[in-house]
DNA sequence: GATGAATGAGTATTCATTCAT
DNA sequence: AATGAATGAATACTCATTCAT
């Protein structure tokens, strides 16, 4: 295998003056919109710049090259999307259960949304996904499903139950990704995650039949 | 969203006579080297032609162009894959649960062989995604699936018995690809199926417990 | 100026048997459809032989390159019209004013029929311009004219005359070509004959007040 | 007939700096070089790049396809051309033939100018032919001939001077470019200019007898 | 003679990135 | 900091012509 380019990824600099953070979420929502227009093949940066209303000597003052803004693109969106299943896993009133059940509900809807851009944006992958810092992002959602876990099945050995964490959350999100790639009506939707809660739940019970309702 | 254009894909001439053959055997092994060695980015008709040791016309005058290349080294992988699968679906002696641990294994295991290339040509999807070619080849092992399903669920809501099938297929193909991504061992590849295999046959029996073993 | 290829546009061989002269037919009855469907752009020996049925190695044979194949078939016209200008000129019966307009009618009619591929040969002709042979052919016909023109104007100088010669047949022939470059309909043709023969008409009385009638 | 493609042909953006206009400027004088050098078979934007002394990619900056460089030199020169034979047409001292005659000489003149560009010029008119901005250029100097004409042939039926405006404007354009074809001298010039400008004196007066001189 | 597979130079065009202003 | 002109390597695809069978 010859060695591949794994350029930096990471923000040339950080913007902490106020001018410079408007530039740079102009760049990501012109580099949003040029996604889901033009498609991958034609994301360039002369197109987000026009787009962004700036020179694409900007672009390249804030993001030291195309697969940097992909890639901020993708972990901002990873940010969202872990921050919002956190919230929702740590509704401790609500049983166990039926957070996963929200949880597969709420992401399958949020995969659907913007599903052109998300395409593009997942078309785009080889662009970023050697970076290093891809991994880091990726890692940080698990954390809190893994404890999420090991509150839904506390009697399983760490092996198995690391496993069905695995398991559960590259089906949420593989398959969330997949269905997603056609358009959906929101009946289809809500069906669809219903279906995967089923299978989810019947894993869990199946795991520790303590989980089965009495 | 612009039109983006889909080119024909399928192949320009039938290779009839033997060296033909051969030289499509030459271009399409040429191209899995390429794509596994460079990625998808690098993989350009030269490159295949010339590690194939012919000449790009000679390429362009079985395939019309590179995307059809692509397609074609990801339809006879289908084709493959869908092969085996019905293989195993069949062995009407054995019991379905058992077929469906074994489909499961067989296929992770099949995705993590030539995995390098395998991701390459995934990444190299938004090429030939939108042809219609494609569709035509993914709906055919449908069929079998479904078959199946209907013999593990016969009691169960056809509407219900699609979402199963859909969902495990899904499950299958894109978290099978997710797994693939990453180097696996042998060891590691057989807990993971086995764990794929058991959320199957815990979402089966609750669909119809009928299903549990007795 | 770098030397441009002039290369050797005559025929390869004579074809003397009867099947050579068939496929020679062939070859040029799919040259003008090609042109004529498709552009000098797109106009390439496969095509020509595709549509003639004959393999490209056939297609050599006979014509030593492509341009050969233009040059006859621009060769092959000069003659024809050559052929039926000379008709006409010598119909000693009528007044050779009356002949030249009935000439011109008859050019810029011709010129008008299959307008499309005559469009075509034209845009073609940087392909066999410089050919050696090219000149000799559009030499022959001015031959009949230079004889009809004596007939025309007996008491005037030879270098007016030939220059009267040359300006008519220029302009019967460019301006021709010109006016076919659109489509026109059989009374656009009429008239704009009408006007050209008018225009030779004056000249042609002007030069020898003689020709004007009684 | 398959539908050939007509490519927009306006320039890419206005150059408004002084530099850029000299780079059009300089890739302007570049492309007639090669175009006199090489002939249109030869012309490449890389070739014009390279004599300009600027990448491919300036080239692109200012021109948005090669065929718009052709356009853009054939516009340039029926601009001038235009210009010049207004000027004739408007100098009322003279009398009307005479213009005529003026107009005829100073044509033909600059038509044997860089006549080796402009046949190479002519060869690329399939190009650009189709592009729309083409019809317009063209129309552009129809109108003051027109007027030209009408003080010419004030009583004579519109439809008769039309025609007459047409013929005489198409075989200016067409004999002079045929005529240019070949190499000529001062003299020759004069002499078939000359000819040219007797044929619409005959004819002119020939529609208008008042025309001819007391 | 006929075939048509094979060749590979040639072409237009794009686009990430730099850097002088 | 911002600009955007300039660069030129890279790429897909075509087609005239040859030559082994």
């Amino acid at each position: 295998m010859t060695t591949r380019q794994t350029p930096r990824i990471s923000s040339r600099k950080q913007p902490q003056q106020a001018r410079s953070t408007e530039l740079v979420a102009a760049i990501l929502q012109a580099a949003i919109q040029v996604l889901a227009k033009e498609g991958v093949t034609r994301f360039t940066t002369a197109r987000v710049a026009e787009k962004a209303g700036v020179s694409v000597g900007s672009v390249y003052q804030y993001f030291p090259n195309k697969a940097a803004i992909l890639f901020r693109l993708q972990s901002d969106e990873w940010r969202q999307t872990t921050q919002m299943l956190c919230g929702i896993l740590q509704r401790y009133d609500e049983a166990p259960l039926d957070r996963l059940r929200t949880l597969v509900h709420a992401f399958i809807q949020s995969e659907c949304e913007e599903a052109q851009m998300r395409i593009a944006l997942n078309d785009a992958a080889p662009l970023y996904r050697d970076a290093p810092e891809a991994q880091e992002v990726r890692a940080a959602g698990q954390q809190t499903f893994e404890a999420f876990m090991l509150e839904l099945l506390p009697r399983v050995s760490t092996q198995t139950r690391t496993l069905a964490c695995e398991l559960i959350l590259a089906t949420l999100k593989s398959v969330g990704k997949d269905f997603s790639g056609s358009p959906r009506t929101d009946e289809e939707i809500a069906v669809y995650a219903d279906g995967m809660a089923d299978m989810f739940r019947a894993y869990v019970i199946a795991l520790d039949p303590a989980n089965a309702p009495r």
